[in-house]
RNA sequence: GCGGAUGUGGUGAAAUUGGUAGACACGCUAGACUUAGGAUCUAGUGCCGCGAGGCGUGGGGGUUCGAGUCCCUCCAUCCGCACCA
């Protein structure tokens, strides 16, 4: 009787499917376990093999733990709002939500041949207008939300209010932009648009003139972790500066909870630390300088207070406020064309030209705070108007930077260390004695820092201050395809719609594109407005979003009157084991858990860190082929002749490469313009090229799941991905070891079957088959506790290998084996478990319990070494003491050869069993 | 430049606390069997050497009875951040 893994695997999916296997509830008498994978977007492509590395680990993990007896939740969803799909409306037209449906279809199918154990009854598409009303309810929380530093929890914006209207402003402490003191008097005269434009500044989600990465060739604005050097992540567009007026979510208000937060999660530190570095914590000092001359203060921070007697200039980034009132007559002309040129230059070429200094001189000075000299004033566009206030003071002798800048344009530089010579560059050391530096003089860096801050502090100049490099985090898209705003202008001032006005639903549209005077495309809506007329937010959300939440939606998911219910968050609480990409490190996983900490802050859920333990599954890499053109014909050289001509590499499909041989028949069928393609080739053969890449459609190297689960069927699929390696690695796709794990299959199920069908045995198992397997019980815990999804294949293989050496087909002996493999492969799992004569689904079965007597062993074979060095070995009785086994070593006559008539010095028995003879 | 990782046979990789390096699988070699199957089985397979034996976890050094594992140092590759004051 033959394994035939396509009749089992579409009757147990059947089966799941009908009796709902995988359904589950909230038992508040089972310990509960949540197990969550990154969702999808729904590409127009469909899934190729590397997307469910990462669900079948968790799948593993899942069913691991159910056997565990923990009830799971293991749930799936899409992140349906996107890019791709509005790029394809905007060229066909078709509405985004029919494609994004028919791509959700196939990833369905594709997933379900997969044999996932997915609660697909709490699935969630964040597109869908029953999810996405809570996301608006979210934003409208921030909206109506502020950070209130002395309590460091953001609070209704109401109290707020009620503050203001007693006391002003004085006294608050929030997390907000530059606000002038007023008192309740102002407050109180202040007219109803008055109040709203300076709630804004405490808003958690505001409304603001932003500078902004604007990027044309997608007509939107973009996150800081959506622009990669200097060009858009998605479509590789150019992005540039802008001040343009758009909605963004306070998250700096976050950034020490953020920060702190990385303490209490089992994450690696590989990303813990990029979080931190996104984060960027500096711990130094704000310290104020006067302009000679005029009203003005600049405001600068510094992480060297210690520094401040070598303050030879200052610099301001080109956009600063202060620019323009500052620059004094002469000067104006060449100011306003460098700001000019500065503002031009897209964020890409600033950024890879950073070995140029360029600046100019305002012609205003600034008085030094301590020995009121006249510092210059220049500006420059090393200096970043989105760190610190824009502004800085220049030590040259101290920063590399400021030494480039002072030595380009020859300003003083004054040397604060003792012995130091400033002419080559500058010396950021904080151990050396100081200097030119008044009353830090003779003291070094680091204790001169405290006593600067001190003075600073005392002299009323400034404060010790921390910087966070992180910024506010961009909220508004011009894009369709992205949640709407639930929010109106009223006055040119924004408001919220109320609860019962949500979902705000995306209004159709005769076309995807911005409008001819530039605004998105929801203002094409023409009749898209409030019942009194008011015109609507016509940006969109942005992408991560909906993502943000999405882990709490499944804990409820159908609920129409909270986003998720109390007493379900109460009981899932804590995603504990998370598995995705890395490419998420700033951007989901970052924003993720600030909504988690503000809706902790809003006591609507019990957790502040939303993912307990996250894995990041490494990307399965695909192997392109290339073809070589030459160049202005259509001839294709082989590729070991490819030098000989002038030629372009092209991408092949490869579908019809074998082996590195290119089928020219497929080939000239691909693609009409190949039809009449001549082929050089060597040897009879046409070779082609190949190169390690990432998975794409746009590369032709995409292997899809669905002929491998045809040909050796899903069980074979998912055991030979958690077999390539470990789960976090980079790796390059390559079926070469699939027959492997395919046989062991076929094997396991030759234990239960002969030529002429089933043929179990109730006869008691012996030792060697109770060692075989407890081993492998045992091993099977240890590496799924520890998250080591390849190596309990492996377990698997000498198991199966043993039990077959021991012609084994013992009920007891199988039984716990059926259940050890069905997180693996839980169809063939299933088909065995019946015919042992069970009725449940094998989900419901216990996991067996690691006996260890079963492998205390009669005698052990010593592996015997002189200094270390492996010589001979000894079969021994375990029961034997370390005195015993050493006096039986010395006495043996091998020992004697090895030891050439020295005498040992002493003998080592380890624990391991081990005999180390020291000579 | 800063930060993080990784380096083991022909290949993917094991080796959990320092204790027989290379399990398991692919590939390869030789053979068996046959209803010729993308089948199954047997033996071999780190390198050098006919052999005894020697050498082996990126290089060099150290700690230890004993190091892939710990420490120092150098090299290579990958990833993230980057005029962040």
């Amino acid at each position: 009787m033959k394994y035939n893994h396509n009749e089992i695997e579409a009757a147990w999916q059947q089966y799941w499917k009908e009796n709902g296997t995988y359904k589950t509830t909230e038992d508040a008498s089972k310990e509960k376990f949540y197990v969550l994978d990154m969702f999808p977007y729904p590409s127009g492509a469909g899934l190729h093999v590397g997307h469910p590395l990462g669900y079948i680990a968790s799948d593993v993990y899942a069913r691991y733990k159910r056997l565990q007896g923990f009830n799971v939740l293991h749930p799936m969803g899409y992140d349906a709002f996107g890019l791709p799909a509005e790029q394809y409306a905007i060229q066909t037209g078709q509405h985004p939500a029919i494609t994004t449906a028919q791509n959700v279809k196939r990833y369905r199918e594709q997933l379900d041949r997969i044999g996932f154990s997915f609660d697909w009854s709490r699935e969630v598409q964040t597109c869908d207008p029953n999810y996405y009303k809570w996301t608006q309810w979210i934003f409208k929380q921030l909206f109506n939300a502020w950070y209130n530093n002395d309590t460091d929890k953001a609070e209704p914006i109401a109290s707020l209010i009620k503050h203001f209207e007693t006391n002003g402003n004085v006294g608050v402490n929030a997390a907000s932009e530059e606000v002038e003191s007023f008192d309740a008097n102002a407050w109180n005269s202040y007219s109803t648009e008055e109040q709203e434009q300076l709630l804004l500044h405490y808003r958690l989600a505001y409304l603001a003139d932003t500078w902004v990465n604007w990027c044309p060739g997608l007509g939107t604005v973009l996150a800081n972790e959506e622009v990669k050097d200097g060009v858009s992540e998605r479509g590789g567009f150019p992005v540039e500066r802008k001040l343009m007026r758009q909605w963004s979510l306070r998250i700096t208000a976050y950034a020490e909870r953020l920060l702190q937060g990385l303490e209490t999660i089992d994450w690696t530190d590989a990303l813990k630390e990029q979080q931190r570095n996104w984060i960027g914590k500096s711990n130094g000092a704000a310290v104020t300088f006067q302009v000679e001359g005029y009203d003005h203060t600049i405001e600068v921070f510094t992480t060297r207070p210690d520094t401040i007697f070598g303050v030879t200039f200052m610099v301001l980034a080109p956009e600063h406020d202060l620019v323009d009132e500052i620059t004094i007559a002469d000067h104006r002309e060449e100011v306003e064309k460098y700001v000019e040129v500065a503002k031009n230059r897209s964020e890409r070429d600033r950024m890879s030209d950073v070995k140029t200094i360029t600046g100019t001189f305002t012609g205003a000075y600034a008085l030094h705070p301590f020995t009121g000299e006249k510092i210059p004033i220049w500006i420059g566009d090393y200096v970043l108007a989105g760190y610190g206030t824009g502004a800085v003071m220049a030590v040259p002798s101290g920063d590399q930077r400021d030494w480039g800048f002072a030595h380009h344009f020859d300003i003083p530089i004054v040397p604060l260390i003792e012995g130091q010579d400033v002419s080559e560059g500058a010396d950021p050391s904080k151990d050396k004695v100081m200097i030119n530096s008044d009353f830090l003089n003779g003291m070094i860096g680091s204790d001169a820092m405290i006593a600067a801050i001190e003075a600073i502090e005392a002299k009323g100049f400034g404060k010790g201050k921390v910087n966070y490099r992180l910024r506010d985090a961009i909220f508004s898209r011009q894009r369709y395809w992205g949640e709407p705003f639930p929010v109106y202008f009223n006055n040119d001032l924004p408001t919220v719609l109320s609860d019962g006005e949500l979902p705000l639903e995306l209004p159709e549209v005769d076309k995807y594109l911005p409008t001819e005077d530039g605004e998105p495309p929801l203002a094409r809506a023409t009749s898209w407005k409030t019942a009194d007329g008011h015109t609507m937010e016509y940006s969109t959300m942005p992408g991560w979003a909906g993502s943000s939440w999405y882990f709490l939606r499944y804990m409820d998911p159908n609920n129409n009157d909270a986003f998720v219910a109390r007493d379900k968050v109460d009981y899932w609480n804590q995603v504990d084991l998370y598995i995705g990409g890395s490419e998420h490190a700033t951007g989901h996983l970052l924003y993720a858990r600030f909504w988690t900490k503000f809706l902790y802050d809003l006591d609507l859920i019990p957790m502040q860190e939303p993912f307990q333990k996250l894995i990041n599954q490494g990307m399965i890499l695909g192997r392109s082929s290339f073809v070589y053109r030459v160049n202005g014909t259509n001839q294709f050289v082989s590729f070991g002749l490819r030098k000989e001509y002038d030629t372009t590499r092209i991408h092949v499909d490869v579908n019809i490469v074998d082996n590195d041989e290119l089928d020219t028949d497929a080939f000239k069928a691909w693609r009409p313009e190949f039809a009449n393609a001549e082929f050089i080739l060597e040897d009879g053969k046409y070779l082609c090229g190949h190169e390690v890449e990432k998975m794409s459609k746009s590369k032709w190297n995409v292997q899809s799941p669905d002929e491998l689960c045809e040909r050796f069927g899903a069980d074979t699929l998912r055991l030979y991905e958690m077999f390539l390696g470990p789960l976090e690695q980079y790796k390059p796709w390559d079926t070469k070891g699939i027959t492997g794990v395919y046989g062991f299959l076929k094997k396991l199920w030759r234990l239960f079957h002969n030529d002429e069908g089933l043929q179990l045995s109730d006869e008691a198992p012996s030792k060697a088959e109770l060692k075989a397997l407890h081993k492998t019980i045992k091993k099977f815990r240890e590496d799924l506790d520890r998250y080591s999804f390849n190596t309990v294949v492996s377990n698997f293989m000498i198991c199966v290998n043993e039990l077959t050496d021991l012609k084994c087909n013992k009920r007891a002996i199988l039984e716990d084996l059926v259940v050890l493999v069905s997180p693996y492969a839980p169809h063939i799992a299933e088909e065995l478990w019946k015919k042992l004569g069970h009725t449940e689904s094998v989900s419901y079965a216990t996991l067996p319990e690691f006996d260890p007597q079963y492998l205390v062993e009669d005698s052990f074979t010593y592996p015997v070494s002189f200094n270390g060095k492996m010589r001979f070995k000894m079969e021994l009785s375990a029961a034997l003491s370390k005195e015993e086994v050493e006096k039986e070593v010395l006495a043996s006559e091998q020992t004697a050869k090895y030891l050439e008539g020295k005498s040992p010095k002493k003998v080592i028995v380890v624990p391991k069993k081990i005999v180390n003879v020291v000579v």
